[in-house]
DNA sequence: CGGGCATTTGATCTAATTCAAAGCGAGTGG
DNA sequence: CCACTCGCTTTGAATTAGATCAAATGCCCG
């Protein structure tokens, strides 16, 4: 469940329409607002917790929004690292190649988190960031960041968290891949969107895939039919229902049960 | 070649010992200094790049070293999170745990590098930490450094730098374990643990292991016995000696070919 | 309506796990 | 100082989860 401006608005379906709903419903007078105090994500986003006041300093931050055509890259492995980028609406893949040309999906964002966090090291991207469906994305200057969070504790400290959550986040894909089996892999795989689809106000059952079964795979570490196979298995127990990237889950109870070993977030 | 006082120093062997000399050799007259201005590990810890004054500054945030004897324990999941550890010496494992029991090592942290940056996110912490061998942190208290880090510019960038590689490093584990097979992981850890070694000035063939077969597996996403065989192929094949946990690498160009599918640093 | 990608399903195959047993080494106490 | 553990490691044999190879089906989109 969103809130915007206080109001509680439920969703059963996640995607691009809904969203645009939202941002007309929360700022009727200015649909394409460029400001952190107009924007609806902004209890999800990076300036979570801040006061109207600082939110004024912040503003300064976000100048530029960027859309992203699905299938468009955002940034490239190699890439000047200069920007974090917000995700306002759509879906997105990072994949990390190898030497030897491997690739590998590290990560899917959906609205409200936080992209390029990987490029500051070396002030280089070390992944590609690519859109799975059209996207639109606020441009934050990396140096302003660092500049405003000098004078906002609160941003500061939200910095710090976003980066924090991903390393918790990554300690979970590496329990995921290390110890589980394909079945669990792919229940902790599901209900990690349903929940985060759940915190940004979709539904907790149902929902759209936005990635290939290989990419699923390449994210699980598993091959492409055997994320088929299981999602097979699934249904016949039924468990969920699919019909190809649209799945309703119909006992999360099992899911639940069959993702164990996945670390839970506090 | 680790620099101190502009010495270049050249080691043959990692071990407690040796860091103790290095120490004696830097500090002559204040043997276990508690400043970073006096600390040989200032040019790999948190506070690199730093002026001589900025250092004075920072020296504010280090007031508490403390000891970790071998196979206790720093922090805990579920901790309170308050502070970061710098790690003087020694070298520690960090395990995260599945709500059904299941336990993995995520990662392994060995002089100048960060602990506890997991803990940011949500005031606790989501790992243990434990020392492999008898280690000295220093305590470094998280508030004091977001309060010098808004003072010290340099700071910032080194804390944000630091989490980012974190993150980077995450990226490169997800590859191995999610692409690579066992003998390339292996050969991706090795090549790791002594290139790591080699940054702190120590030999780039040889290594002394701090922790289990079964540490490793658990680490590599693979069973003590598969480490051991895989091992065991290694020497067969003279690309390592190994007698215990004491490692020669005989052929690194060997290795480092097995190691391909890993994202090396750049 | 046709072409190309994505998905499903089946039949082998194999890398790694599991189960089992023996060997090794460092530390302890008689 | 030796004998004895106990934990770690190695190696072997059997098993299996998932990969690979292959083919058919489905679906979207121009």
């Amino acid at each position: 469940m969103l809130s915007v401006h206080g109001v509680s608005i439920d969703f059963d379906q996640q995607s691009i329409q809904f969203i645009d709903k939202l941002t007309l419903m929360a700022t009727p007078s200015t649909l394409h607002a460029q400001t952190c105090s107009t924007c609806n994500l902004r209890e999800l986003c990076l300036p979570v917790g801040l006061s109207a006041q600082e939110l004024n300093r912040v503003e300064q931050l976000v100048n530029v929004r960027k859309r992203v055509k699905r299938g468009d890259v955002l940034f490239r492995a190699g890439d000047a690292f200069a920007n974090l980028y917000a995700l306002r609406f759509g879906f997105f893949k990072t994949t990390t190649a190898s030497p030897d040309g491997r690739e590998q999906v590290t990560g899917f964002q959906m609205v409200g988190e936080i992209l390029g966090l990987d490029g500051i090291v070396h002030d280089q991207h070390t992944c590609d960031a690519i859109a799975l469906e059209d996207a639109e994305v606020c441009v934050l200057p990396f140096d302003k960041i660092e500049e405003i969070s000098r004078e906002v504790n609160q941003l500061q400290s939200n910095v710090h968290r976003i980066m924090s959550r991903e390393i918790v986040r990554d300690q979970g894909v590496m329990m995921m891949l290390g110890n589980m089996r394909a079945e669990e892999r792919l229940a902790a795989f599901l209900l990690n969107l349903v929940q985060r689809l759940q915190e940004r106000g979709f539904s907790s059952t149902e929902l759209q895939l936005r990635m290939t079964r290989e990419e699923i795979g390449s994210y699980l570490g598993m091959k492409l039919e055997t994320v088929s196979r299981t999602f097979s298995k699934f249904v016949a127990e039924k468990i969920i229902e699919a019909n190809q990237r649209h799945i309703v889950i119909t006992n999360a109870a099992a899911l639940r049960r069959l993702a164990q070993a996945q670390t839970e977030e506090i």
